[in-house]
DNA sequence: CTCTTATGTCAACGGGCATTGACTTGACCG
DNA sequence: CGGTCAAGTCAATGCCCGTTGACATAAGAG
């Protein structure tokens, strides 16, 4: 029996949250997709997200088992099969190289896809994980996507030199200004477009 | 006073340790960038690396001040200014690509650098503390060594191709075989030897 | 209304690990 | 020999965080 059994509380619950199983683990799941993608596996912290989601964090367990769980679902939700099929062939390199050049759009959704891909790869926790996703999400679309011969060769390095500078551009320091963007810009335009031509002339 | 006293210690310290600040401080060092290049930031625990640089935990924080001060410390080293300027023109961008392409060379030392890097990257904790080094060691020596016109955004795209390639060795299950590998190897190289012309013809 | 069950809350528990400070031991110098 | 200080050891301590199980409460069926 509490103390201030007779007294109000002293804050009414703003919004008792109606008992929806659906919503809230859909709720705990989008906080999930945030915070891994944001922190990584070891430091996203389930109390954070559940107090994200207005959620109790026992309640992570109810609906997902546990922290490993809940990231590979948070892994598969926020990487769905079609990630990758609505890119335009015509304009995608220099497209994806402008946004790669203009540097903190971290909220941006494609970006942050494969921000939480490469969290996931580089930490030893969750790598052994990603075998078949990778496989199935990732190499195999770009692969479907990009087609031709040795389409298998060629969106494995599609894919590296995405994730490469994903990295470079969260390690940037300063934004890229003037003549080094314009020539950046091509240079990443160049690469994606030899890529996705079946017979790049090599040096 | 122990309750033992008498009786002779059951193992003998095999090898009493010379008390001797330098050489315990460099194993503990090498112990270091090991585990941190291997493990990350987080997984990387301090006890491990005591124990094997044959010394106690506390001596870290002696020597070093701290777990974050360590790592900063390991990564310097392990990153030291000589780590570029060898790299031969001629050959580089085809001997690196086979070497990306034969996977699990994790212990090769070129490769060890640069993925004790990423990891440092792609870690949120560590992250901020690359701004400098990152310019100082890695992209300033790339773009010196790359020269030519443009070199900085050159040098940056180059970097970037560079560690993607890494992680998507990382992350890669199986070996690479037959044609795919020479499609691969062919690929890397014709990107590196692009950025490494000052004119590369654009698609 | 009552019983049942799905949903949500709360307060520990426990492991892992960095950190700390008091203590011991070797080495060198007078 | 004895004193002093650096080098090394040891045993806590305390925090962070995932996990757990016992409890409360809404909702819906009968």
């Amino acid at each position: 029996m509490r103390m201030n059994d007779t007294a109000a509380p002293v804050l009414a619950r703003p919004n008792p949250r109606k008992r929806d199983a659906e919503a809230t683990r859909a709720a705990i799941l989008e906080a999930a997709k945030a915070h891994f993608a944001l922190l990584g596996y070891d430091r996203a912290v389930l109390r954070d997200m559940a107090r994200e989601a207005g959620v109790d964090v026992a309640l992570v367990k109810r609906y997902f088992g546990g922290k490993e769980a809940l990231f590979v679902e948070a892994l598969r939700a926020s990487f769905g099969p079609d990630a990758i099929q609505d890119w335009d062939r015509a304009t995608l390199a220099r497209e994806v190289a402008t946004t790669l050049a203009d540097s903190p759009h971290v909220d941006e959704a494609r970006t942050h896809r494969f921000q939480f891909l490469l969290r996931a790869a580089t930490s030893p926790t969750t790598a052994p994980l990603l075998n078949v996703l990778v496989q199935d999400r990732f190499l195999g679309p770009i692969r479907d996507w990009i087609g031709g011969a040795d389409d298998n060769a060629r969106a494995r390095v599609f894919a590296a030199c995405y994730i490469g500078f994903l990295v470079e551009r969260l390690i940037r320091g300063e934004a890229l200004l003037g003549r080094e963007r314009e020539v950046y810009i091509d240079r990443v335009t160049a690469i994606f477009a030899g890529l996705m031509s079946e017979t790049d002339a090599p040096g």
